[in-house]
DNA sequence: TATGAATGAGCGTTCATTCAT
DNA sequence: AATGAATGAACGCTCATTCAT
């Protein structure tokens, strides 16, 4: 409707193009200049919409972050019980990554990498707060294991990573069945 | 008599250096120069130890990897149950990493990078044939769930990255209680 | 109106630094931050004009070879005698050798060197067809040796290059009457 | 017969693995190490035979250099005739560098490269003094046109180079034919 | 005499970033 | 808002040379 609409398709050419070189080749083989090539506009653009690299990597990390927390808990309510509501954020968690691959292998790139910083990762933690307050509730009613948010991450939600990687790299296909076993395998992990 | 040829000494304190910087900033911030420096070699010595800085990264990646899989096999033996097969070499994963947290760090960083090429991974894999076989003999008895050796790595193993991340970044200190319940919650995840 | 592009400008001074290097002390002793510096700009800049140092050195003997074969042939025409011609052409390639020195000489040591591609120096003979055809015609009127090309240039053509180093060096120079001696020794060696 | 014997032969191994990497890719990609490894020595070797690799080039151009001219010279006489004494030296000059290709180019490719010092090149014009005597015979008897030295060389005996060059890269294939040809050429240059 | 290990200096090249328009 | 041209700094790596034995 603005002029800002022609800045916004660029700003989301260069978000794409980022993630894209960050998939194939690591960090280290996406330079400015790439991506400014593959999103079609000059190097000095890209100065326009971010402060420089490292606020680019964070933002786009930030972006889809809350895109995909906020696709997770989209249908997501209050009143559902613990266990209908935790598969319901789990699958829907698989199911964003695994629709959206380059996305999903980005997330899962930024997971372990020192090139986000602190308060990126702190933020995108903020987001899960609607998982942490269902796990507390699960607690609470003797459902989940009193275990800190750290523990029931890491071994219902993290593994994710895992077998997206092992799918990107194409040594493990993801299948309807092999996703009904994780998430067994996840409430499993997870429920007293 | 041991002889430690100086080589080695430099060697050892090149691989150590890669790790440390590898682990403080990620790749792309781990300059060979600095590398050097931090070794107290002149860059060029490096050229005479790996052939490249690609294959620098893999062989020190190999070293550790295998160090890490000896240790955790170490006091394994075949006649063990299944069960306590299992906690023993999870205990002694987690020891190794926790021990030697700089080590640990690194083989998390590793495990989503593009930089590690395709056979070194493969050759880090094969290391671990020992808890696939155990994996198998659980699941012919029946106390393990039939699944893929990647949603069984996935759910008990691999969380432990994330832990361990935590940890390293000061977000969540593991203790002893922390690991009863991880290995607890491996065990669950995996268990019929 | 010749708009000279700013580009333009450097360019040049990035081909007339590279002969000049060169010719002070070989390809080997030019480097690239020394090509840079002599032509004021950053050691950056050389490569948005030439792809690498080897597309350089190549640009620049193909450009000063089309140029010198351009002047030798300028006001030559097919309706002069093989004689009246062949002085035309190789008095003007004298002249152009002689008026700058430094491509002159430049040209010389690319006659040589393993630098300079097999593909650019064929480019950098097929500028002389009308010099070959001009000797055929001296074949076909019995006025010139039926030698091969290789044989009439090495006699006729090649020796100037002797003489400008040898000029260039300060062992010899070159004067007016020298000039026309050398001629006559051209022509007697491939005149019937 | 004695220690020195020994040193002889590796010193001998570095001047031809010097000719032959410096003929197949030129100076700049004929590095010590490739030399040495060449020559199935060390590196720190070639430093008890030469200064360093300024002198070790300049060296071997003069030995190479005298060698040549000694071969040419070998048959000479002075109570030949100017026209028969040149013609055996010419000749002798084109067996040497037709039958020893390699040396042959290495010292095309030293005739214009200023990797040779301005010493050096002197001392091989100096073995040339035989050759100049019989020119200046040869211009006292008016059988020889009063030139310059600088004159008489360009056009007798420098076109050998390239057509030496041009054989060597596969360019044109020097016959007898072309070798009498070449040789009633280069008389016709010179003689009066 | 001879070496393999080691090196500082410097190479060709690329990078994230800025400037002039 | 947008750019292509330009850049200083730094990269991975190689070189001629020296050192310790």
């Amino acid at each position: 409707m603005t002029v800002l609409k022609k800045s916004e398709v660029k700003r989301a050419a260069l978000v794409k193009a980022t993630i894209n070189l960050v998939n194939n080749q690591g960090f280290h083989a996406a330079p400015m200049s790439k991506i400014a090539k593959m999103a079609n506009v000059s190097p000095a653009t890209i100065y326009l919409y971010f402060e420089n690299k490292q606020d680019m990597i964070n933002q786009v990390y930030k972006e889809v972050k809350a895109e995909y927390v906020a696709f997770a808990f989209e249908t997501f309510k209050d009143d559902l019980s613990v266990e209908d509501g935790f598969e319901l954020v789990w699958r829907r968690m698989a199911k964003y990554k695994l629709d959206d691959i380059e996305k999903g292998f980005f997330l899962s790139q930024c997971e372990n990498t020192p090139m986000i910083d602190v308060e990126s990762r702190q933020e995108g933690v903020k987001n899960l707060a609607p998982l942490l307050d269902l796990w507390d509730r699960g607690i609470a009613q003797d459902i989940i294991k009193p275990l800190s948010h750290h523990l029931l991450y890491a071994f219902s939600i993290y593994p994710l990573a895992f077998l997206l990687n092992a799918h990107k790299r194409g040594d493990f296909k993801i299948t309807n069945t092999h996703l009904n076993d994780a998430y067994q395998a996840a409430w499993a992990s997870i429920k007293k």
